[in-house]
DNA sequence: CCGACCTTATCGCTATTCGCGAAAGGCAGC
DNA sequence: GCTGCCTTTCGCGAATAGCGATAAGGTCGG
C-alpha cells in the first residue's frame, strides 16, 4: 500500500486536471496571460502543479476546446484572443434604428461579429414558478413562451426564453412563430404596453442538461443565468425572460450610482 | 462484451449523477419544487433518469451537501428554506448611518443574517492585468490591496478583494491593516476622493484552487464574479475590487432604465 | 541547415471512481 | 403494528485518473 498522498485536507473533489486548468483559464481570464502570450512550457507546468506529463496535458485538452488557447505541436501553447463579450443590457436594449431588424444584432455586427438569432418555439404554456411571481400570475395562468437560440460564429451561446402574459401578447405577433421586427420592444410599445424599466437578476449556474446540449458547453462550464422582468411606467410587468448564456463567452456590465 | 451503451450522442462528460443533481437543482431554483415541498421518490427518479439506485443516492447527496434539500430516513427529501441572498449593488453600497460600523452587515441584520466580515490581509502590491487596466495603471505600479473574507452564518460565502491606487491609499487608514468604520466609501468621500458612480462587469467562473477552498465550496460549483470599477465625478477610478461570491449564495439584483 | 526545445501522441500499469443490482435497516404515517 | 419510502451498505464489472516512460514530429534560434 502506498500512501494515499501526503496532503491530508484540501477536499477538493475535483480531479487533478481540472483543478490545473482552472488555475491556468484564471491566469488567463485576469489578463496574467493576455492574448498572444505563451503558456508555460509542459516541463514547467509539471513541476508547478507536480502533476504528471499526461495530466498537464488533459489540463491543455480541455482549455482547447473552449477555445482558449491554441497549441501548435513544436511551439509553445498560445493564448488566443479573448472570445468573452461584454454585454451592457442597459445599452443593447435600446429601441432598433427604423428599418433595422434587430437591436443586438446591429450592435453586435458593429463590433464585427456574426451573430443570429434562431427561433425555436412559440407556444402557450403554463410558465415555471419564478416566472409567474415575477409577473404576479396565479395558480396556471398562461403565458405566451417565445424560445430563442443566439449563435455567434455558428456556435450556441445563448438560450432565451421570454414570456408574456395572455392579455399582452394574445392575438399579437408576439403569440406568432415568426421574427419581430425591430424587436420586441418596440412592438410593445406599438401595443400600447411601453417598457419602462427592467429588473435583472444574475446568478452563476451548473447547467441542465437541456442548457448543456443546447449551449454544446465545452466542458463543465458553468452558465450565466439572468431573469429580467420587464415593467411599464405603473410598475405593472409585461414581460419575464429567461436569459441562459455560456460561461465562458459573456461578461454582463452593469452602471449604476450608489443609493 | 456488453453494448458500450446506447445512445450516441449526449456528449455530457459529466458523471450521470451531476447531470441528474443539474436536472434537480434546476427545478428547485426555479421553484417548481418550493422550500417545503417533497422531492420525488427515489423510485420515480429511478424511472425519470433511468438510473439505478445508487447513483440516484449521489445526486441527492450533491444537493445535500449545498445545503439545498434535507432527507430523514424514512421521509421524503424536501426541499429546504432558500439560502440564496439576492443582493443589490445599488442600495448595499449606500453610505452606513452614522455609527453604523458597516453598510452591509446592517442591512444583512435587518433581514436576520448573521453575516461577518474578516480582514484577511492588507498590502502592498502590482496587482493584476485586468485591475491595471481598471485604475490606468502603467507597468508595475502598485496598489494597496485589502482582502477580505464575508462569512454567512458561519460559513465562508465571499471573498473581496479590494485594490486603491497608491495616490489614494497611500498613508490612509486604507493602507494599515484594520477595519474602516463606517465603510471604505465613507472614508473616501472623506479623503476627498468622492464615489460618484460604478461598474460592474459579472461572470460566471469555473473556481480557482484558492477560491474552492477560501470558500469551502461544496461540489463542483460555479462562482459568481463581479469586477467593480468605482469612479468619481470627473471619471477617474478610485477603487478596483474583485469580487468572488459562492455561486450556490447569491444572487445579483440590477436595475436599469434602457438606453 | 542543424540541433535544441517543445508539443503531440502512445503504451503499460495501478488505484480510484462510476454505475449497477440486491439486500438489510429505520423512520414516518395510517 | 404494518406498509411504504428512504437510507445505508456490500460486491462486482467497467471506465477513468494519474503516473512514468518513450517515440514522433514541428518550430525556432543559431
Amino acid at each position: 500500500m502506498t500512501v494515499p498522498k501526503a496532503e491530508p485536507e484540501s477536499h477538493d473533489r475535483r480531479s487533478l486536471h481540472e483543478r490545473i486548468a482552472a488555475d491556468l483559464r484564471d491566469d488567463i481570464m485576469t489578463g496574467e496571460l493576455p492574448p498572444g502570450a505563451n503558456l508555460p512550457s509542459t516541463a514547467q507546468l509539471r513541476t508547478r502543479f507536480d502533476a504528471s506529463n499526461a495530466t498537464i496535458r488533459k489540463a491543455l485538452q480541455l482549455l482547447k476546446d473552449e477555445g482558449l488557447v491554441v497549441g501548435r505541436a513544436g511551439a509553445a501553447v498560445t493564448v488566443r484572443e479573448h472570445r468573452q463579450r461584454t454585454i451592457r443590457p442597459a445599452a443593447s436594449l435600446a429601441p432598433a434604428a427604423p428599418g433595422e431588424p434587430y437591436p443586438w444584432l446591429t450592435e453586435a455586427a458593429k463590433h464585427g461579429t456574426d451573430a443570429r438569432i434562431i427561433l425555436l418555439d412559440v407556444t402557450e404554456t403554463a410558465p415555471p414558478a419564478d416566472i409567474r411571481t415575477a409577473l404576479g400570475l396565479q395558480g396556471n395562468a398562461k403565458t405566451v413562451l417565445r424560445s430563442q437560440l443566439l449563435l455567434i460564429d455558428d456556435e450556441p451561446a445563448e438560450l432565451v426564453k421570454a414570456y408574456y402574459p395572455l392579455n399582452v401578447a394574445s392575438g399579437t405577433p408576439l403569440a406568432k412563430p415568426h421574427r419581430i421586427k425591430g424587436g420586441t420592444a418596440t412592438l410593445l410599445r406599438q401595443l400600447g404596453h411601453t417598457p419602462h424599466h427592467c429588473v435583472d437578476r444574475v446568478s452563476a449556474r451548473v447547467p441542465t442538461q437541456e442548457q448543456f446540449e443546447a449551449l454544446r458547453l465545452p466542458g463543465n462550464l458553468p452558465v450565466l443565468c439572468t431573469l429580467r422582468v420587464v415593467h411599464m411606467a405603473d410598475g405593472r410587468p409585461i414581460e419575464a425572460t429567461s436569459m441562459v448564456k455560456a460561461g465562458h463567452l459573456y461578461e454582463l456590465q452593469y452602471e449604476f450610482v450608489p443609493q
